[in-house]
DNA sequence: TTGAAAGCGCTAACAG
DNA sequence: CTGTTAGCGCTTTCAA
């Protein structure tokens, strides 16, 4: 291996240039410890003078908190909601990548999730835990050892922190831009009813009509096209004269578009519908929809794991496109 | 910190149990340097019997081969590849994350690559490096201590093995179906002229549309729907009658739909199109194209870095996807 | 062929 | 408040 330019510069030299030891300029770097003002000012500013950067594996060896942040995806198959993982993996990917470290993903199965928690908490090689699609059931069974470095992009609980966009401001919009445009027979497909965090948006929806005096039309869904095709069609069943889809994301809404399109419903002269998410795909078919700041949600919560943060719900604001569906 | 149920094993563990020392574990685990084949067998059964599992950080401490695989983006404008990219990275987690590694994601300037690619090769949390459309020119100003380590997705050089999906194939597959179903003037919108993995659909379109006694008809593009509009716009001012067009991928497809949808033109009816990718939002506005298999593609490259592989040349096969564009 | 010993860069006890 | 001393788990000299 040829030497390379500037052999990185280590703990050691920081400590030499401030006249202090390595423990205490660690100390003052990390802040883990009691350190004069003084030393710890002098301390920073050798390690800014020589571009310091602690080496994370070093210090995940050390402190058996590993080089990288995992993402643990709850769900019964896997590839449900491979575009939302995606780009929750990528934009964690490009918040870790700086700071030394390496994002991975996991997937934990709903049913018994007990098994590959605990060997999450064993793996010294894991820094900090995102949990995606999470349950209840889940967050009680996060072995103790997990808790303080968890993250879940969904639903909280006590110990571990939330970050989620604001889906029941985004049922609310949709629901309120249908009612302006003169919509009265709002239906809506419902995500997945085991994920806790799709219930905020179907009170939303339930508020919003009935506050417009509306009637209640729910029916249950996922997060499928072939969830969306069957909720529609059971829809149209139960109350042919619906006048407006609000679905739980784009996919459901193309779903929906294929089984009303087959009906022969006009979208959105007899039937309008709106998506939630704004996929690539929503532009190109001039789908209304509400948007999905994945990549601000999967940042904060890659934040929020690094910082060691324990309590906080964050919502994102999710925000209404109106195109030619509704 | 509780006491969590398995402490992990370690080598120590494995050592101990075959009766050696750490040394001779290590050195009959990792094949890095003289064992004898009993002591190695003998060793081999331990591990496997104690389900040891080699702890990344602590070897990527002690070899200054770090505990990620970054993805290298090179490239103008960061997000220009956006879906590529999130597949790419996720795929190459889900290969990752059992080996106790982690993925990173970090941007090359196209133009003056060198500060970049020398931090890091210094970078020692660095194991393997995934170059993303890469070209000639970075692919040389690779630092020789990232060679053996570096793989690339698109155009490898006589050090940097790659792998990519067959795009010859794909062109030629498009323009085959294309002649059979009796288009007579196919055109093409290329890929970015600076990406170097673009040029051999480019030359295989001209090799079948030559072969059928069919004229050549490019035009310069890119990978973005503006690209494809702009392309298709170029094409329909300068050969008025063609009849088929030939997209670098989905996204100039849809570009190039919109522009023909504008000048009145009916597809297929008047002009025929077909994509490259076939992403999801294909499927729902029925494009004709050829898949791009990248999580397979993303999966070897990481495996490639993984076993330190040289050299290497492996091609994916595209599949062609009819539907109602072409 | 093997073992003992050194050390990767860092943090965390424990004295001072 | 600070420095000294131990390691984290592994690979890799160096002798034996």
């Amino acid at each position: 291996m040829p030497a390379d330019a500037h052999p990185a510069v280590t703990l050691e030299h920081v400590a030499r240039a401030a006249g202090v030891s390595r423990a205490t300029a660690s100390r003052a770097l990390t802040g883990g410890g009691p350190v004069s003002t003084e030393t710890q000012r002098q301390v920073r500013a050798a390690a800014r003078a020589l571009g310091y950067v602690a080496d994370p594996v070093a210090r995940a060896l050390v402190s058996g908190r590993g080089a990288r942040v995992v993402v643990a995806v709850v769900s019964d198959c896997t590839d449900v909601s491979c575009w939302y993982l995606a780009r929750v993996v990528t934009a964690g990917a490009q918040v870790l990548t700086p700071e030394g470290l390496g994002i991975g993903v996991v997937p934990v199965p709903r049913q018994r999730p007990a098994g590959v928690l605990d060997a999450l908490a064993r793996d010294r090689t894991i820094g900090g835990l995102v949990l995606l699609n999470t349950t209840r059931e889940v967050l009680a069974e996060l072995p103790r050892g997990l808790v303080g470095r968890t993250v879940s992009i969904g639903v909280g609980s006590a110990t571990v922190p939330a970050v989620d966009v604001d889906g029941a401001a985004a049922a609310r919009r949709r629901v309120e831009h249908l009612v302006r445009s003169g919509r009265r027979r709002i239906a809506m497909i419902t995500g997945p009813s085991w994920l806790p965090c799709t219930h905020r948006p179907v009170a939303a929806y339930r508020a919003a009509v009935q506050a417009a005096g509306l009637p209640v039309r729910v029916v249950p869904g996922g997060f499928c096209a072939a969830d969306g095709a069957a909720g529609a069609a059971t829809l149209l069943a139960r109350w042919p004269d619906i006048d407006a889809i609000v679905a739980s994301c784009d996919e459901v809404a193309f779903g929906a578009l294929s089984t009303l399109r087959r009906s022969g419903r006009r979208v959105p002269g007899d039937v309008a519908v709106a998506g939630f998410d704004d996929v690539p795909a929503a532009e190109l078919t001039d789908l209304t929809t509400t948007t999905h700041p994945v990549a601000d949600i999967a940042t904060a919560a890659v934040r929020t794991v690094l910082d060691g943060v324990r309590d906080e719900q964050r919502f994102f604001p999710s925000e209404l496109v109106v195109r030619a569906s509704a």
